[in-house]
DNA sequence: AAATAATAGTTTCATTTGTAACTATTTACA
DNA sequence: TGTAAATAGTTACAAATGAAACTATTATTT
């Protein structure tokens, strides 16, 4: 039996491999995004899902936060403090669990938000416009798959 | 005609919008992956890229792997430097054009190499694992859409 | 041929990030 | 009750990163 001599066959394709892949993607699809939160507001991008995550739920906790934004105390402590700093949220409390902060939007803070939504809302569906109905279902479906098992590897 | 009024109308939702999930699919998968090149050998995500590159594409240039792993020259420069003090690439100077330099895995580069890459692989299928044929092929056309789209924003 | 622009790559410096250690408070348990 | 463990969040320090300025060489223009 023969065997066919490739010069690919033990050469793994950088292009094609999937951790690859989806670094490069997430990685431009952020770029392109944080143009419409860091340029004209100067929020960074775990700023900016501090934002988002608020705006869902309000009087939270940083922890909260934590679990609802894929960030870690640290990022999420440094991300509120700053935006606390921009006075687009406020921090109270708790007299029940002191241990906890509770966190709020600012007017200021709805303000941002109410202006940066829209823009997001808009550009992911540019991102999306290449693919059809069925297309972006599968696309949901397939992400969640992934999502799913690289969090048990 | 009745407007049916729901609490997310006009909520964004961070775990739906696909720009959120695609960042943190690549950062959960990028760092699962990172352990089989970082506990091992210590090479860092740049560097394993550029052996990655240069595996592919022997006695190339440092802007040839800046085009081939999605790097700017800043991070290559480095990723090469880091590379050729553990003496795992090695770098010579192209006397047509006395800019470019020269760059190719050493032995030992190519042993961390055929190391690497068959985990690599391994860990690519397992993520895969969920997916069947049909699926898998549907992954690979989004992926490609999306990019195409991304780079065109 | 001299001056200018372009390309390849490196270095520098300021900012960001990650890890670990820390404070404060609450919970568990012996 | 008192001591240890757990939780919430911050701070400090080292490492990674990005942007801009820099060196060296080649290409272009006049």
């Amino acid at each position: 039996m023969i065997e066919i001599s490739s010069p690919e066959k033990n050469t793994l394709l950088l292009h094609d491999f999937l951790p690859y892949r989806l670094a490069v993607l997430a990685k431009i699809v952020g770029i392109s995004l944080s143009k419409i939160y860091r340029e004209k507001f100067g929020i960074t991008n775990q700023q900016w899902r501090v934002i988002f995550a608020l705006a869902r739920q309000a009087n939270c906790s940083a922890s909260h936060i934590v679990h609802h934004a894929a960030l870690d105390k640290v990022q999420v402590s440094r991300a509120v403090a700053g935006l606390i700093e921009k006075k687009l949220l406020e921090r109270s409390a708790d007299n029940i669990d002191r241990r906890n902060s509770i966190l709020n939007l600012t007017i200021e803070g709805w303000k941002v938000y109410d202006q940066i939504a829209p823009e997001a809302v808009a550009f992911e569906a540019r991102l999306k416009d290449s693919l059809d109905e069925r297309e972006a279902a599968e696309l949901d479906t397939l992400l969640s798959k992934l999502m799913d098992k690289a969090t048990k590897l």
